[in-house]
DNA sequence: AATTACATGTAATCCGTTACATGATTGA
DNA sequence: TCAATCATGTAACGGATTACATGTAATT
């Protein structure tokens, strides 16, 4: 899904602005699965209106820059349930954390160890900011995705927390040079 | 991390080649949270090799380009070192399934139990690769790390097997329009 | 007969981030 | 007073993919 789809999706939710967009992407239910800035997204918005897809309106506002509220067309709306007819490709996961712990052999015990305290420390952030979301936005579809999130995320930190040791501790109990 | 790190921690599990980087990291226990092309590899593996943190060694072959193994020097390894003493810099997770997911007012119902059907599959695919790695690498880190990648997609085909029928309901229980 | 695996490498191209440009308001 | 929030937009830059270029051998 390129970043125009995003667009249109997260319009189909509701009137936005660039900034708003940004900032659903940034911090809100978006967050854990995608991610856009400011020279992308107003590129976007800009080509989606061209092409009909979505309109603008601006609300002006005292010594800021006009406010430019974006709608879904119903051009728009064709376009948006025409790409979710297409299979969405393969998710994306880039980890460097998890690089970092298959490369263990050439860390120290205790750097490992405080790797993936950091690491669970993280997914508890993660988990917090979730379950505020998850009593903000209680209707269907963002609410699935957020607990989807949750369960992700918990799923994460009770393998790190209950399985740790085995990393940590020598593992030396295979003897299998030559 | 880069993808020369990524390649000087790859080396630090054993010589390789170019194109046995390239295997790890689209089928091996890297294809679930790193990715890389040739395009990108091999310019990275020649570099490292100007930098003095690999060392090559060619094995001619019978009808085939040389093949060029790689392996890590005592410079490399004390790179590699440094690099994970840095933290790691936060997972970026892309999935459009879960884009489409929150879109799913946009979508028939139809649809959506087509899309958490084939996503399912998928896990089960993911899950059958892992299990396959685990017998093949039985040793510390990667094992640790497939174990993980195993617990992570037996979540998420648990929750949506489980929860699906919540997205797929009529939400019309939430007379919420004003 | 055709596709996949083996094996390396470069150039064009795409996509997106980062930094820049501008500037008021609010909260710490 | 300094940072963050609000608000939009462009240009430079970077990083990686895709396609191109080349060719054999094994498998289906």
């Amino acid at each position: 899904m390129d970043i125009k789809t995003l667009c249109l999706g997260i319009l189909s939710l509701g009137d936005a602005t660039g900034y708003e967009i940004k900032k659903m992407v940034a911090e809100g239910s978006f967050s854990f699965f995608s991610e856009a800035s400011f020279g992308s997204i107003y590129p976007a918005l800009t080509k989606l209106t061209e092409q009909g897809f979505i309109s603008c309106r601006s609300e002006t506002q005292n010594n800021r820059p006009d406010k430019k509220v974006y709608s879904l067309t119903p051009k728009g709306i064709k376009e948006l349930e025409e790409a979710l007819e297409r299979s969405p490709k393969p998710d994306k996961n880039r980890s460097e954390f998890l690089a970092a712990l298959l490369f263990a052999e050439a860390i120290s015990p205790a750097r490992i160890q405080n790797l993936i305290d950091e690491r669970v420390e993280y997914h508890a952030r993660q988990i917090k900011m979730l379950e505020d979301l998850l009593s903000e936005a209680p209707n269907g579809a963002s609410r699935f995705v957020v607990e989807y999130g949750l369960k992700m995320q918990q799923a994460a930190a009770t393998f790190l927390t209950e399985q740790s040791h085995t990393l940590t501790k020598k593992n030396n109990e295979s003897p299998k040079e030559k």
